[in-house]
DNA sequence: TCAGTATATGCAAGTAACTTGCATTTGTCA
DNA sequence: TGACAAATGCAAGTTACTTGCATATACTGA
């Protein structure tokens, strides 16, 4: 069921179906924080999926490429990607447990047109991320 | 003048007056974007201050504990440094020439206010960078 | 259904941005 | 001015990737 949807949107986007990619999609798929590379390769062994590190980059880099994956830039040195088909949205880092929450508001558009209009340039996106304590870690 | 500014800044910061500290300090100061390593290495060199790139590091990194440098994320797998003197802003990046500007507007803090109501976390910081065509690059 | 081919993968090696260890040099302060 | 702590330079290590190339594998169409 799962499996077949992650065929057709491979098909859908001229990807060729192989393991690596279908383990790849259901990460993506399944986990609801943005993932990065290590967190993919442990989800594919702990599935018999055998991927290379190289792989698992391509594989980000081709999906980012088809809109199927988005990467996200928490500051931490390295990439996360989240599955594209969510809706666009901002995270909470945690700076105490590393815990990563969606951030569903943003206000920033109305900022972007005053940016545009005072500076003259041409905003094609931002970046936008929070850090802080959990509800948990507050404590 | 400069130097003696220079000079004061890090004795009050408790910090050896060395001249690869001075020279970083002035890059910083006469920096209007936020610098990279590599920029404050040929700064240096082409003021005749022999600095290792270990050396600007560990500057950067004294700097910023001890609040005189802003590391700045810019989302290219590198980091940045800001003089902290300047109020904190947020940036502009032409993803066509490269260029940086300030953006000294934000209106987040309301957001983060409802984030931390709606989530019930505590924001420390937040993370605001804006991409697109400058000015210049729009046309 | 199977052979041919284009493409994906794995492995080794390379790169960029840092960090660490340690011996040497250099500020600072009595 | 000299002793000592701290800063620097150099070499080597680390992490997050990327690239080149030979091999394996998925798709195509006969």
């Amino acid at each position: 069921m799962k499996q077949h949807d992650c065929k057709e949107e491979l098909r859908d986007n001229d990807l060729r179906i192989t393991p690596a990619r279908l383990g790849v999609l259901e990460v993506l798929e399944h986990t609801d924080t943005p993932v990065d590379v290590s967190t993919v390769i442990q989800y594919l062994h702990s599935h018999n999926i055998p991927a290379d590190e190289t792989t698992v980059f391509r594989i980000l880099r081709v999906y980012t490429e088809a809109g199927i994956a988005r990467p996200v830039q928490l500051d931490e040195g390295k990439q996360r990607f989240e599955y594209a088909a969510k809706p666009r949205h901002h995270h909470f880092v945690c700076e105490k447990c590393g815990g990563i929450t969606d951030v569903t508001e943003c206000n920033v558009e109305s900022l972007e047109k005053t940016i545009e209009r005072t500076q003259g340039v041409k905003i094609a996106r931002h970046l936008l991320e929070f850090f802080g304590l959990c509800r948990r870690c507050r404590s």
